[in-house]
DNA sequence: TTGAAAGCGATACCAG
DNA sequence: CTGGTATCGCTTTCAA
């Protein structure tokens, strides 16, 4: 900045407010400016930008509360990241609301000050008023992205989560392959609210009987997301379909799943493919209990919604093949060692 | 730090001395500068110090002279990054050798000055002679770590790739439940010399013999990742085993069984498990020609490379869990969308 | 519309 | 052994 101060003929300040775009300079001047930037190969040090402005980034992540395992590793990546992202001036907070509940949502968002935070992702609910509260945030100065479950309507900055029809259609390729017999299949979803699990859900049953005619999806379950309902309900089920030979468990509550077919196991010709790779689902990998699971990285997650949101605050681009979250599918050869720090 | 000299009632220099670690300070003085940090809870701004020290960080890829895809797209990752990473005060620079040529790596290793390359990422061959040039290396103060192909005896800082023992087994699983009728099964190797073509190999066939004796692997042909050798020396290997019903292309040089299979084809009883998404193996996935892809994941071998050299050389933690490159399992659903920029 | 000068948080050199 | 001070590249008053 130096040089081109002096290459142009003009002070410090004045290079500072072409850079910058501040207002307040001739055009002549901003052309003198401009010249010397060239000529220079001048690239600009955000670090010592950011030192000079003494700039924090204050993000915060609103998550349901919930117990599911996926949701519970999403806090802990949070806690983990945030702490060691106080190096990069940035902080990452959590608030709770209840799940599946548009209006908490709603409330939190516009509870936002955007004095004093700068960036926010979200896990939420598709509904009408969800979509007015992130546009009035945003329209507030905060940056917003969607987290896991996309929100394509309130014009949110971005999504940072899968595509879950294509997780769908994943699940029964893998399930249509793994299989060897005609059958029946059972799909257990969350919730209608949540704009994944119907994705999912419909991308399994579009690839199902595109490709696998001999495969029969038959009625799902909804189990909002809750072992115990999932365990109470699955006896039923079996009762009514004795010849079941595949179950998508496209949400979350695997461990009632697990639970089930562990008590009344083992269950040789049956496939199970399941979301989220959690200590639970791991461990029903391993034990043959699960054929595969599908999952989407947590820590990738929240690294990338912390990128995104930094990159929209500061209006600089990003690298959008870093930021895309992978389909990730897992068989028990591959799964990733279990990992700590240093 | 000011609050830190002031509270502990000694000058900045002093202070810096204590969190550094530099000589020359009484012990007093050093436990009541610790005393102070601790008191202040105290987190250093790495962007300062990097400001002030005018560090950056001149990293070197040495990557070996060959024209496969995989090889290819690392290239370009090294480009793209390299570009990105002048505003982290990085630099990435590449340097080709003849491929598979351990003198080469060595020459390469050796002419390497600490004063104007902090750090190198080296695809090698594990020969004692590799070896013993990463061990001069790294005792020239020079960070260094292995990608694609370990070097364990080296003593390299890092490894960074995948581990392919276990990609050959999840490839082995794979195919092992695709296909469902007893038959025959080839591989496709690279070259003896690289540990990760052997290793692949190996976790290939264990998985084999452990869960579908029903398939037999008969003898592998070394395809030097050579696309036009590997499409001359198909036509005998499917004359002397009609019933092929799988194969398991564990190295690169793809496009040559891709033409293969194209030319004669369709083979619709034959499973195709090859490794690494390139533009290829993606075209070949799409039209069924290949039935499963095991990948690793360029961009982040890069990303992770780079990360784990700076961390090496300023000899500060890094998480584990961000580095473990991960072994990706693409069937044509899950298949990312092909990306550009910003 | 432009410039001068004081920091941001840390390092490094020179004295004492 | 310890302190003072210039400096890194950029931002931000305050004056002119």
């Amino acid at each position: 900045m130096n040089d081109i101060a002096r290459v142009a003929g003009v002070s410090l300040a004045t290079v500072d407010r072409v850079l910058n775009a501040r207002p307040g300079v001739r055009s002549v001047t901003i052309e003198k400016v401009n010249k010397a930037i060239a000529e220079l190969g001048y690239v600009r040090d955000t670090a010592a930008a950011n030192l000079a402005r003494k700039r924090l980034y204050r993000l915060l992540f609103i998550i349901p509360e919930t117990a599911n395992e996926f949701i519970v590793a999403l806090e802990a990546e949070i806690a983990t990241q945030g702490a060691q992202l106080v190096h990069q001036r940035t902080t990452l907070e959590r608030l709770s609301v209840p799940p599946f509940d548009s209006q908490a949502i709603v409330d939190a968002l516009d509870a936002l000050d955007p004095e004093t935070t700068d960036g926010v992702a979200v896990i939420g609910v598709e509904t009408p008023s969800v979509r007015d509260a992130v546009k009035r945030t945003r329209a507030k100065g905060i940056a917003v992205v969607a987290l896991v479950s996309d929100l394509p309507s309130s014009e949110r900055d971005h999504f940072v989560g899968i595509d879950n029809i294509a997780a769908g259609r994943t699940a029964a390729q893998l399930m249509g392959r793994f299989i060897r017999r005609p059958g029946r299949i059972l799909v257990i979803t969350g919730s209608r609210l949540a704009r994944d699990h119907l994705e999912r859900r419909k991308g399994f049953d579009a690839l199902m009987s595109e490709e696998f005619p001999q495969l029969d999806v038959v009625a799902s379950i909804e189990g909002r997301d809750d072992p115990d309902l999932i365990r109470q309900m699955l006896p039923e089920i079996f009762a009514a379909y004795p010849d079941l030979c595949g179950i998508y468990s496209s949400a979350a509550g695997n461990p009632g799943l697990i639970r089930y077919l562990e008590d009344t196991g083992p269950h040789d010709e049956l496939c199970v493919v399941a979301h989220e790779l959690t200590p639970a689902s791991r461990a029903a990998l391993q034990a043959g209990t699960f054929d595969a699971i599908i999952n989407q990285d947590t820590g990738h997650i929240v690294r990338s919604a912390t990128r995104l949101l930094r990159a929209t605050v500061d209006r600089v681009p990003f690298d959008q093949t870093q930021e895309r979250i992978r389909i990730d599918i897992y068989l028990k050869e591959n799964l990733p060692h279990q990992g700590g720090h240093t």
